[in-house]
DNA sequence: GTAGAAAGTGTTATTTTTACAATAAATACC
DNA sequence: GGTATTTATTGTAAAAATAACACTTTCTAC
C-alpha cells in the first residue's frame, strides 16, 4: 500500500492568535511578515504543518518561537479552507488562539519577527482571511468566557478583583457593577485571597487573589456565569 | 511564483457525523466502508477535499451523496491531525456534524453505501479516531443545544411538545418536568401552535407546533436556556 | 358509558439576579 | 499630625427566574 491515489495533497498551515491583557485593554500579538506573499504586512504568526507532527504540535512550536513560552492555554478555533484564501498556492489553515500573561512575553526572544502588541481597536488590516479569524476568535472568547473561567489565563499568577473586573469589562466592552461582580466571582469558589495587597493601583491597595487550581479544573466545564445578561451582549 | 517550497503537502479529508432522531433516541448514520484500509468496517461517511473546493463544499458534496439532502444544518466540529491517525498515509481530517430530519433521509439513494442508523448507545466500534469524533460531537451538541435551538433541526416541520421533550431528554439522557419544559420552550417565542393534532402518540392527541423562523434566526445566537441545571449535566 | 393513557395546565417556594450607596483603608499633602 | 483624596470593600431589598409539585381534560378502545 502506498497511500491514497488520485487525491489532492494540500499545504496545511496553522495560524496562531495570541491574546494578552495589559491591565487596560485586550491586545493581540502580530508580526511583520518576513516572506512572500504579502511580505512586510502585519500578520498573525503562522507556519506549516510538517509531515510528522500534529497541528497542535505545530502550533506549540510556532508559539514557542514567537513568545518563548510553553504550555500556554491553546484552543483550536476553526479551519479555514477557501480555495482562494492564499494567492500563492492553495492552502488550508487551522487557526488556534492562545491566551497568555502578557508579562511573561519576552520581547528579546523574537526580535527577528518584529512582533508587536496591538489593542484590538487599533489593529492594522491583516492579510488573507486573518481579519475573519480575529473576529471569530473574539466571538469565541466572549462566548466561552461568559461561561468558563478562561480569562484567568490572561492574568498573572496573582491579581486583584478590580483588575479582573477591568479585564471582563474590556473583553465585553461594558461596565459591570463592582458589588455584583465581586459576589459573582467569589461565589464560583475559584479565588483564594492572599495576605498582600497590590498598592500600584490605589492608595488603599487591593488584596491579591490567586486561582484555586483544584476548583479551577473541577469547575472548568461547568456553566458558571461571569457576565450579567450575556444574551444582550453577545450577538 | 510557483507556490511554497519545501512545505509538506498532505491529504485533507473530511468526516461527516450525521445525527437524526426517530422519536425515541438520538441516532447516527454510519456506512460500511467500501475501500481500503478498514474495508467493510462501520465508519463515518467521509471523503477528500479536492483542490478547488473548500471543506464546507466537500462536506456538502459528501452529504448530498449519502443522504440525498441539501442545505441541512452543518457545523464544523474540529480538525483531527494526529500524524498516525490513518495507517495508510498521513491525513488530516476536519469533522463536520449535521443534524437532519430523519424522515427526509432517503435510503434508496445510497444503497451502495450500506448506510444504517445506529442509536448512539448501540453504536459499533468505529475506525481510526472516529470514536473520538463522535464523542466530541455529542459533547458539542449537548453544549450548544443547552443554549441554542439547534435540536429543532432534528425534527420534522411540525412536531408536538411531548416529542420535543423526548428529544431533549434523549440528548441529555435525563427526565424533565413537563410543566416546566413546556413553559420554558413556549417562553422562547420560537413555537407557533397549529390547529391540528398528532394522534399517533396518544388517544387524546397533541397539538402540532412549528418553528417561528423569524424569531428563530433572531434568537439563534442568544443564550436561551432549554435545560434545567445544565451545570449538573454537562461534564 | 366506562376505563385507560397521555396531554395540558397553575401555584407556591426557593434561588438567583439586579439595582443601588455608604464605609474603610491608605497615601499625599498641608 | 491632621485632613483631603482616591480607590477598595461590603450589604440589602426588590425583582425575576427557576424548581417543585398534581390534578383535570381529552380522546379512544373496549
Amino acid at each position: 500500500m502506498t497511500g491514497y491515489t488520485n487525491e489532492a495533497r494540500i499545504v496545511q498551515a496553522i495560524d496562531c492568535l495570541v491574546f494578552g491583557f495589559d491591565g487596560e485593554t485586550l491586545k493581540i500579538l502580530l508580526i511583520k511578515r518576513g516572506f512572500q506573499p504579502e511580505q512586510g504586512k502585519w500578520s498573525l504568526m503562522g507556519g506549516f504543518a510538517k509531515l510528522n507532527e500534529s497541528l497542535e504540535q505545530a502550533s506549540n512550536r510556532v508559539l514557542k518561537q514567537l513568545t518563548g513560552l510553553d504550555g500556554m492555554y491553546l484552543e483550536q478555533l476553526h479551519t479555514f479552507s477557501d480555495p482562494n484564501r492564499d494567492p500563492l498556492e492553495r492552502t488550508i489553515s487551522t487557526a488556534y488562539f492562545a491566551l497568555i500573561d502578557i508579562n511573561k512575553y519576552q520581547q528579546q526572544l523574537n526580535a527577528d519577527y518584529h512582533a508587536e502588541w496591538f489593542p484590538l481597536k487599533r489593529m492594522p488590516k491583516l492579510i488573507f482571511d486573518q481579519q475573519e479569524m480575529v473576529e471569530m476568535a473574539l466571538k469565541r472568547i466572549r462566548y466561552k468566557a461568559a461561561l468558563h473561567p478562561i480569562l484567568f489565563e490572561l492574568l498573572p499568577g496573582r491579581f486583584t478583583i478590580p483588575q479582573l473586573q477591568t479585564l471582563y469589562e474590556s473583553v465585553y466592552n461594558t461596565k459591570i457593577d463592582k458589588r455584583n461582580f465581586s459576589k459573582r466571582v467569589l461565589a464560583t469558589g475559584l479565588l483564594i485571597k492572599q495576605g498582600e495587597k497590590d498598592k500600584s493601583g490605589s492608595k488603599r491597595g487591593a488584596f491579591y487573589y490567586h486561582v484555586n487550581m483544584q476548583n479551577y479544573y473541577a469547575k472548568f466545564q461547568a456553566f458558571l456565569n461571569f457576565i450579567p445578561n450575556p444574551t444582550n451582549l453577545i450577538s
